[in-house]
DNA sequence: CTTAGAAATTTCGACATCGAAAGGTTCAGT
DNA sequence: ACTGAACCTTTCGATGTCGAAATTTCTAAG
């Protein structure tokens, strides 16, 4: 059995022989499994008539628990995209009545962005769905090998200065 | 040591203690390290003044072997894009004397996108630093690290379908 | 020989994103 | 108070991508 990544490795053997390719085993396969799995968790969403990125923004807000509030600024840093593209995110949550964006009172620069009623309704439930969608992407793997995953991955984020 | 996934994982243990969202421990690592990877390997390229897109297409062609030619289908399949931004990075290419685009005299539905001499030495020349570039991303895995890490991508690669 | 359909690529229009600049607000020092 | 620096967010212009329609060529059937 093969993977996409195997013939990758076996051209690059012929045409470089002399290139110890071995590390693109690694990221070439880390590259590839997070695309894959994007689409899947994707599928998720579209079949619910959602954009992942709605989900991104009211889970953010859900997960810093009540009132569900945060400014632009702490979206920025967790949804990974730049401001611009949040200010549009955010317009179009307003539209659909999802979140609220309104001015602090103590301190006029920032804004408070806050989940209504719906949209904190709508996250708990998407986030049942998208759970369950993701044990399923994973099933492939059995427990230990997904521990086993997480604490590899875990090792090279920290390797890479992705501490908290 | 924590990393910023774990963080993740406390405010959803408090938010919805109800979910199993262990998941999420692989999901969130997998993305998360994908992106910082790619941004070190794009930190490569761009120290050599060119875009990761433009490497993907001339190692495509380059990992093909002589005569180092393929078809827009064939680079639309591995590079991930759509046909329609082939066709404009296909263009850059040609405009810097990296790439030709011919019609296939045997089929003039068809064409052959093929490296340069200049094309083909850049691409050889890049690889070696890409590689070298990989070599330190990864240095804080051992390699039984890397091994391990390889074998459980593809073991979920290939439960997704990924097979080649 | 003609015509319909399939195949490969390009063009077109809409749209989302990014970086840079701008607009408005607060805070500290004087 | 006032000025300037720092901060937060939005706007603007450019760019790249996608899906769908269009274009050209090949193939097969009548």
């Amino acid at each position: 059995m093969t993977d996409a990544v195997d013939k990758f490795l076996d051209q690059w053997a012929k045409e470089r022989p002399d290139l110890d390719v071995s590390p693109m085993a690694v990221i070439g396969r880390l590259s590839r499994a997070c695309r894959l799995v994007e689409r899947e968790v994707k599928g998720y969403f579209t079949s619910e008539g959602m954009e992942p990125w709605e989900f991104d923004v009211l889970a953010t807000l859900l997960r810093s628990g009540p009132p569900y509030t945060l400014g632009p600024k702490d979206l920025v840093a967790t949804t990974m995209v730049g401001s611009a593209a949040l200010t549009n995110r955010v317009d179009r949550l307003v539209n659909r009545n999802l979140v609220t964006r309104e001015v602090d009172p103590e301190n006029r620069r920032k804004l408070l962005i806050s989940l209504t009623p719906e949209g904190l309704e709508l996250a708990n439930r998407m986030a049942e769905g998208h759970v369950a969608n993701e044990h399923r992407v994973l099933e492939g793997l059995d427990a230990a090998d997904r521990e086993e995953l997480s604490r590899l991955l875990r090792k090279l984020l920290e390797s890479l200065g992705d501490t908290s």
